[in-house]
DNA sequence: ACCTGAACACCGTTCAAGT
DNA sequence: ACCTGAACACCGTTCAAGT
């Protein structure tokens, strides 16, 4: 009595160790990088978080880069695809690869592991599988369509990069705007003359615009491509 | 007498130091890289090839961040912009990107900076600056000028790093292969009806014509574009 | 003004040892 | 089979001390 009385209250005092496994380490490691930016994803912290040394991970994960890609994998999850049978395959499109932007966008890291890793998990492939679908739909096949697909989606991770490193930076971007408002003239005309537009870009809110201009962009070059 | 005898014979075996300076710092950075891939450019192993302690670096240079600017834009010295005045503006424009995307792929790592600091350099904002004039010479301007010139040098970053990490990966390339090969007919119709097309994406001979094939479709996009 | 060494707070990965 | 601790070979950055 005495006996299983005691295990209780230890048990609630701290709970049976979970046993771990890839999908917890996955999942903290998410959170990890959630919380702490992309530094958060390391070895050793997500051993910490799971109140163990980093060595214990390596039971259920080969390395640090095949833990990277599933983390992609597993935050991709996320990515709302609409239903391909309402609405037009380009309203489609444009809103997967919004949601997909978003996601990466959301989570800082997870862009820098879009980039950076090979996109292996079925979620990725969903999303790939989807954006050949609405381009079919659209009329552009084969050879366009597989290269056309992998445009839109690097499009779409590159931008959501150069954000979050715009964003981690911090420091830097003074001290260019004031590159921007000293330039030389003579040497760079065009970019003097144009010093709003680029710095518009800059701006927050005209990121959503920018991205869908870009988009229609490759659509419109997509739609004019024979090959 | 004696003692400039022994001066001289010690200058010999290890000429007098060179002083550091940012330049000289940068220049051997870029070496490492070259030689190490991105593992080279790290502020001790700089400090190593110079001889000294990595602490020592901090005069020249306030942070790694800094000096990956500098040596990005010490090295985008080499893109070879062509003569303006000979050939027309889209082929100029063509072969800028594609000198820029070369100067990126040779030296593994520099991909990386590219997508990851953000331009500040001279040679940067000439780069920038031979888009804009060629977008401008063909008739795209304002907005849709900023807007595309930075999507165009975009567009040739995130392909450089892209099929520098590809490169970098090794290991994993198989088991992507592999998963291709067993795709889900029924969950992955597109992706398993296009495997070809996106194996040959991966083929290296194909990476300049897939480049172009790209600008191509930019470039008819920004020219459909009325913004 | 410039350089140095030691120290601090981190990394990923391996490996012998324990349960 | 799983977990652990210590060890190895690295990081960027700071700081007191030297010249």
């Amino acid at each position: 009595m005495d006996n299983s009385n005691r295990t209780i209250i230890s048990r609630r005092s701290r709970p049976a160790k979970e046993p771990l496994s890839r999908e917890i380490i996955v999942k903290t490691a998410l959170e990890l990088l959630k919380q702490d930016g992309a530094d958060g994803l390391s070895m050793r912290r997500i051993a910490k978080a799971l109140d163990t040394g980093a060595s214990s991970l390596y039971v259920y994960v080969t390395n640090l880069q095949e833990l990277n890609a599933y983390v992609l994998d597993y935050s991709l999850a996320q990515v709302q695809l609409p239903d391909p049978s309402e609405g037009n395959w380009s309203d489609n499109l444009f809103e997967a690869l919004y949601a997909y932007l978003k996601v990466l966008h959301e989570t800082p890291g997870i862009a820098a592991l879009a980039m950076s890793t090979m996109p292996h998990g079925p979620h990725s492939l969903a999303l790939t599988e989807y954006v050949l679908a609405r381009l079919h739909e659209g009329g552009i096949r084969s050879a366009a369509a597989a290269w056309g697909a992998d445009m839109l989606l690097l499009y779409a991770s590159s931008v959501a990069y150069e954000q979050a490193s715009r964003d981690q930076q911090g420091t830097t971007i003074a001290s260019l705007t004031a590159a921007y408002q000293s330039l030389d003239a003579k040497q760079y005309p065009m970019l003097t003359a144009m010093r709003e537009e680029f710095q518009a870009g800059g701006q927050p809110d005209n990121g959503e615009v920018r991205f869908r201009w870009g988009l229609d962009v490759i659509m419109q070059g997509l739609l004019k491509q024979t090959t």
